[in-house]
DNA sequence: GTTAAGATTGAATGCGCTTTCAAACCACAA
DNA sequence: TTGTGGTTTGAAAGCGCATTCAATCTTAAC
């Protein structure tokens, strides 16, 4: 046996197969093993000389706590749930990186799942959660109610987005929607349009519903009569605003501009005016909501409501963080931001 | 004390909290919690009534295993890890979305992290999959060494995407990006484009290159040279896909088609294109690579590689499922088809 | 030089479940 | 009736860690 034989037992950075445990640490170190727990989690004060032998002993043998372990003895998991509607929407998609970065270095770790917008699915979701035994849960956009949302922050630190809701354990992150599209109709009227159509959103949202009454509440506040004709619903998703330009178009009561109720149906609406030689801004302007991160890549790049998703995620994880630690959140969502961009312009001089 | 007292004890589909553990259903069926154990997994043969008997109680009880207890007890987690390079990229999304579908219904979780195309992120995030003790890893599109991933195959089912590999317990699921950029390519000189630039991905990449490869063999194979110039350097997102074109443009070199490494450049070119006064397709036809979900909303919509990401994701759960089942998986990828949209048309005859 | 209060530390217990291991039970052949 | 091989079942031992409790060691005040 050479000097030179591979050393294979130890592994700090190599392959990552650890059946390392708590006990062979406190073994190496000559301590016990509370002691090294509490070393871990500074539970306690513990002597310079064995805290340095545990660290040491730690790294030699490339120890990594069995988060398991810990949750089962401890009841903390370290990991919070997060329900999503869908993963794979932009927005989501930011919001969720937004809640990864900041839970991250904090030494958290996001459980994701879907709940499609589907009532049931998300309480399935929280279920699983729950048993998952994980710290906390932010629901992202809840479509359950709010008395479902209230009991399950009875066990644990609850906090939801788009939504005015309040209560021990539980905050919210609301955004203003209404002045989102108070602003964004606000921008049209001040191009000199009057003949201005909307596209609804899936009104059983009730971010869909604010939206429309700000673009409402912008159109009267200007002394222009709100047409209901103008006005053609959508679910929030490309093709129905594709299909809503096609009503629009169809039924032939002039418009000159188009504010869609979020930046997926402005681009299906967008590609409506394309195929009928509707050219955007110069015959139709169009203004959408979200600020999708494409959008300013439309073609034209499309004038929008900045939503600020991944902010939204980051602010959510930090307050969830606070509940946890006991604190009461104070974190608030930014004011709706108009972002003009090239699909918007002055009205024709008809 | 009435017979109308609210029944505060067990709530089976009420609000979720549930200290009920598996002891509490083994004394209310009144078997030994080993039986109620075996029930629950299956594992031996236990008399109808006492099956019964369990499951009755489980029902009153509304008793939901403690997955972590399960974990540390019995070494396996129904938790998958996933990692990703960006959560929130509509091509990730989308996988997600696959692997979740995959892995729901057969009573397994997903778990998320993002390593952001960074191989250190991404080497941690495989450590801190194996530390919460994942029954299996799904790497997507990993910049990791071949080694590594193989060392990390040692101790876990591993499954990769965009990249052929194999080993034990390790199965890789690829897509065929040659032939995909030979079929974008060959469409095009099918249109009778001759200067067709392109604008490559980031050639870290191994699928860039492939695709750039696939680009210059349809060409030559059509003996049309391969001419550098019209070769732009892109990274796989927007922007570099609108400054290729500013280069484009600037260097005077005539061309009547682009072919993008990607669909995201493809949209950061069209925007160039635009703003250059330059119409798809008429001045200059376009083709992306990928289909990602909106490029079919794109103005014009964009001709395209489609690439399954869904599927993708679907097959890699699968793949994973069986690697744990110990089965030999044998999925494979579709090969690449072409969509033809509005942005590609027959050459101008110049 | 004593003693009491305080700071460190270790032994032991348990989190909720899976999994041997062996006891108890069964049907059927001898 | 007595075995025998095979089945169903329960007791008990952990999985890896946090934590309570009591023991040991300091330190400072008397």
């Amino acid at each position: 046996m050479t000097t030179h034989s591979a050393p294979d037992n130890a592994a700090p950075a190599g392959n990552p197969k650890t059946p390392v445990t708590l006990e062979m640490v406190a073994k190496l170190a000559g301590v016990s093993p509370s002691t090294v727990s509490r070393i871990l989690n500074g539970t306690a004060v513990v002597s310079e000389a064995k805290r340095q032998a545990v660290v040491e002993a730690t790294k030699t043998l490339g120890f990594v706590p069995n988060p398991l372990a810990r949750g089962l003895a401890g009841g903390r998991t370290f990991s919070i749930g997060v329900v999503t509607q869908a993963i794979d929407s932009p927005f989501y998609g930011a919001a969720l990186r937004g809640i990864e970065d900041e839970l991250d270095p904090m030494g958290y770790s996001p459980l994701f799942m879907s709940a499609h917008w589907n009532p049931t699915a998300e309480a399935r979701c929280l279920e699983l959660l729950h048993a998952r035994r994980v710290d906390g849960i932010v629901v992202l956009m809840p479509r359950l109610s709010d008395s479902a949302l209230l009991a399950s922050a009875q066990s644990l630190p609850v906090v939801v987005t788009g939504r005015e809701l309040r209560g021990e354990r539980l905050y919210s992150l609301n955004f203003d929607n209404f002045a989102g599209a108070f602003r964004a109709t606000e921008h049209l009227l001040s191009l000199g349009h009057t003949d201005i159509a909307f596209i609804t959103g899936d009104e059983e949202h009730p971010d869909a519903s604010e939206r429309h009454r700000g673009y409402r509440a912008a159109l009267e506040g200007a002394g222009v009569a709100y047409n209901p004709l103008l006005v053609v619903p959508g679910m929030y998703h490309e093709v129905s605003g594709l299909e809503a330009v096609n009503r629009l178009v169809a039924q032939q009561r002039p418009f000159t501009a188009i504010f869609a109720a979020n930046d997926q149906m402005a681009t299906g609406a967008a590609l409506g005016l394309y195929q009928h030689g509707l050219r955007v801004p110069q015959d139709v302007s169009l203004v959408g909501f979200d600020d999708l991160p494409n959008s300013v890549y439309a073609t034209p790049p499309l004038s929008t409501i900045h939503q600020p998703a991944y902010e939204l995620g980051r602010l959510a994880a930090a307050s969830m963080l606070q509940l946890i630690a006991g604190e009461q959140p104070t974190a608030q969502l930014p004011t709706p931001e108009l972002l003009v961009r090239a699909s918007s312009a002055a009205a024709r001089t008809l």
